[in-house]
DNA sequence: CGCGTTTGACCTGCGC
DNA sequence: GCGCAGGTCAAACGCG
């Protein structure tokens, strides 16, 4: 039905079902998008720094595509076209693992019936995917969760593979891939699966977010993938459908003369300069 | 020892 | 039906 549209293997009828999912996207505040998929933008200067820690980044996210919720239950949702705005703490408290994990387990199970059938009738439910672009030396950027990467693949036309990655958090079914722009490899492509159905679970390692005090460790304290921006999203697209012989979908309203608006300015210290022409082709 | 990464194999969807 | 490419699994391995 409504397949949401995979950045990767994009296909241009796919591409072009986002048109109304686009609007809405583009109309609703950063903050609200955002949250939508487990992210909470903070409003003041008390956010971590996460991402601008680890080296300056231009984040700019390309898609929010209407799903499933992941933390709810699935399948039923599956033709939810409007915006799954659950907020994480809000389907967290029936995060029973849905399709995904089922699915998963399923996988290398003797391919027997029910099991067959069973993924089959999962097999179209994808969850919402926010992707977004980072201009970053790193891959993998820390955002507030962590990640077991489980696979990594080889894609085609790119001399850079994808990861992916899995939320550590065993009720957690949220995904993301990870890979470089074969057009500049300086650009990395972050492709978030599924809403995180529990608070941000620090840097155990890195130490940047602490739980010490429940209390304050709060929803703003979730680290924001980064701001949406209409250049860089139609530029993406522009590309992809150059690459792929196809027509160029339409943004509504933006413009590539939409300036990236950041909310306050320490959301650009965190996130890095915005530097459109990056994204340009030569 | 626990946890995360690597990597080859396998499964699935899709286009031709 | 076949082949390709994306996506996932899970054993092996590495590291703290």
């Amino acid at each position: 039905m409504n397949d949401p549209p995979d950045l990767s293997n994009d296909d241009s009828a796919a591409w072009r079902e986002l048109t109304a999912s686009e609007s809405d996207f583009f109309d609703r505040d950063t903050s609200t998008i955002l949250s939508d998929f487990g992210w909470n933008l903070g409003h003041s200067s008390d956010h971590p720094h996460n991402l601008s820690d680890l080296t300056p980044t231009t984040t700019k996210p390309l898609q929010n595509l209407p799903s499933t919720s992941s933390c709810s239950s699935s399948v039923a949702a599956v033709t939810q076209v409007s915006t799954p705005n659950t907020n994480p703490s809000a389907t967290s408290s029936s995060s029973e693992d849905p399709a995904e994990n089922s699915t998963a387990s399923a996988v290398k199970t003797p391919p027997e019936t029910p099991v067959k059938e069973k993924k089959k009738a999962q097999k179209r439910i994808r969850q919402p995917r926010f992707a977004f672009m980072t201009k970053s030396e790193v891959d993998n950027l820390e955002d507030g969760y962590r990640w077991r990467k489980y696979g990594q693949k080889a894609v085609k036309n790119s001399p850079f593979p994808r990861s992916y990655y899995r939320c550590t958090n065993s009720r957690c079914t949220v995904k993301k891939r990870v890979e470089r722009s074969s057009e500049d490899p300086s650009i990395v492509i972050t492709t978030y699966e599924g809403q995180h159905c529990h608070q941000t679970i620090g840097f155990p390692r890195g130490g940047i977010l602490t739980a010490h005090d429940p209390h304050s460790f709060t929803s703003h304290h979730h680290l924001p993938p980064p701001l949406p921006n209409h250049y860089y999203y139609q530029e993406l697209l522009h590309q992809l459908h150059r690459d792929n012989n196809t027509p160029s979908p339409r943004l509504p309203q933006s413009t590539t003369e939409d300036a990236p608006t950041l909310s306050n300015p320490s959301e650009e210290g965190l996130l890095g300069d915005i530097v459109p022409q990056t994204m340009r082709n030569p």
